[in-house]
DNA sequence: ATAATAATATGATATTTATCATATAAAGTC
DNA sequence: GACTTTATATGATAAATATCATATTATTAT
């Protein structure tokens, strides 16, 4: 039964790459044994919500396969998507360590696997390692510093600079296909989304990026052709 | 003589009202009176630079008196105020925490007085003391919130739903005089780029919520006469 | 396959916001 | 106190962006 074998190695904390990224790399073989113990194993298929704004979470979600956004709706019920977490990431600490309903709902992008590990259990692990504390406190700066520089770029930038950097950021971060395609596919919306401006504006700009040779496009695939001049673009 | 007896009485963390906020106010008699001893105060004047962006700050100021902006410049040279901080609570802890130079940069608003406590004492007390360190994981994940919501109401909201709210926030969370004038006095250019919009669009604004009586302007000092109505342009 | 639906694309226009110009008022400086 | 500088204010205009309309292209459902 290989299926079977499949499932058992997956089920293991001290066997999963997942380990080796964020604040969980603090934690050693024993606590490891004991998260394994704790945690539900989860398929998230793409578009379901992972959690909701308001919803209390009560642990933290371990990504160990896929990509998520994080977005708010505004009062006039627009969405906005504030970040992308992906594999190796946690979703839901902020939430968790404030004692507080989520201020972000959390949609997987793409069919996700991952592992819900309880509040209970972690606060164990922050009381006795400290070095995870200090790594999820770390984690969280990072966190706040991608935040901070965000809200600028949204006060000071246009919504072309803004586009451009978050192609770059996309394809820099999420990866590229052999065909240079960039691995997430969004939609113009979603593109839109992140970069804060209308839909329409999202794809007026790319169609011009593709005339001035800077992209391609074909469906939802986009692939960045001159990277060099993106980067200008977003820089000024 | 009664001013060196001030000076002295000033110098003792456990008796600071400052202790009493922020994430020190988990710490016991003992470890206060140990920070007392490690700390360094300081009076900082109105505008001047309390550490910049890119400057390695080691430690943690810890305000007792007055306001500051934290700043980011953008690449062209424009200023974007990213947050106020003011009496109670700590700056630079990011930076201290992440290990990492200082992502925004400090600059009193307000003649200031703040305590310097630096990162090695403040280790101490995160390896002892439990609390000490979810306070201040506590503390960072509520900025991180903020600095999320702050960047959706960039993304959502126009320039004139922003001065509304921001105007808003000033009166609430920094107080206002027994004439109703908000207690922090900005200029124009400093308000205009905590809306993340230019001096001009800023005053424009300021000039038609005065017409529609929402607010009244005198020199620098504003006050809120309608603040129902300014709720509802904030909000939508 | 074909119809229905949703996503992408593009034009026309309105709105918002920035920029440039200039006037007035306030605050520092000698 | 007169002068200089800086901040505030407002008009005129340009640029950026949103909105509405409509076509075209994909996707999904039947």
């Amino acid at each position: 039964m290989p299926q079977q074998q499949k499932l058992s190695a997956m089920s293991k904390c001290e066997q999963c790459i997942v380990r080796e990224f964020s604040a969980l790399k603090a934690l050693n073989k024993d606590e490891l044994i004991r998260m394994s113990e704790c945690k539900t194993a989860k398929t998230i298929k793409k578009g379901a919500v992972i959690f909701e704004e308001g919803q209390h979470v009560n642990g933290v979600f371990c990504i160990k396969d896929g990509v998520c956004k994080m977005t708010k709706l505004s009062p006039n019920g627009k969405e906005q998507i504030v970040k992308l977490v992906k594999k190796g990431e946690l979703l839901g600490q902020r939430s968790m360590i404030s004692d507080e309903p989520a201020n972000l709902s959390a949609v997987a992008l793409e069919d996700m696997q991952v592992c819900f590990v309880p509040k209970s259990d972690l606060i164990g692990f922050f009381n006795q390692n400290n070095k995870f504390s200090m790594n999820m406190m770390k984690s969280i700066c990072g966190d706040l510093k991608d935040a901070d520089d965000l809200m600028v770029d949204m006060a000071l930038k246009t919504v072309k600079e803004r586009l451009a950097h978050t192609l770059i950021y996309l394809a820099d971060t999420l990866g590229t296909n052999p065909d240079q395609t960039l691995k997430l596919q969004l939609s113009r919306e979603e593109l839109a989304s992140m970069i804060g401006t209308a839909t329409e504006s999202c794809i007026r700009l790319l169609s011009e990026f593709k005339k001035l040779g800077y992209i391609e496009l074909s469906g939802k695939n986009i692939s960045i052709s001159n990277k060099k001049a993106l980067q200008a673009v977003a820089n000024h």
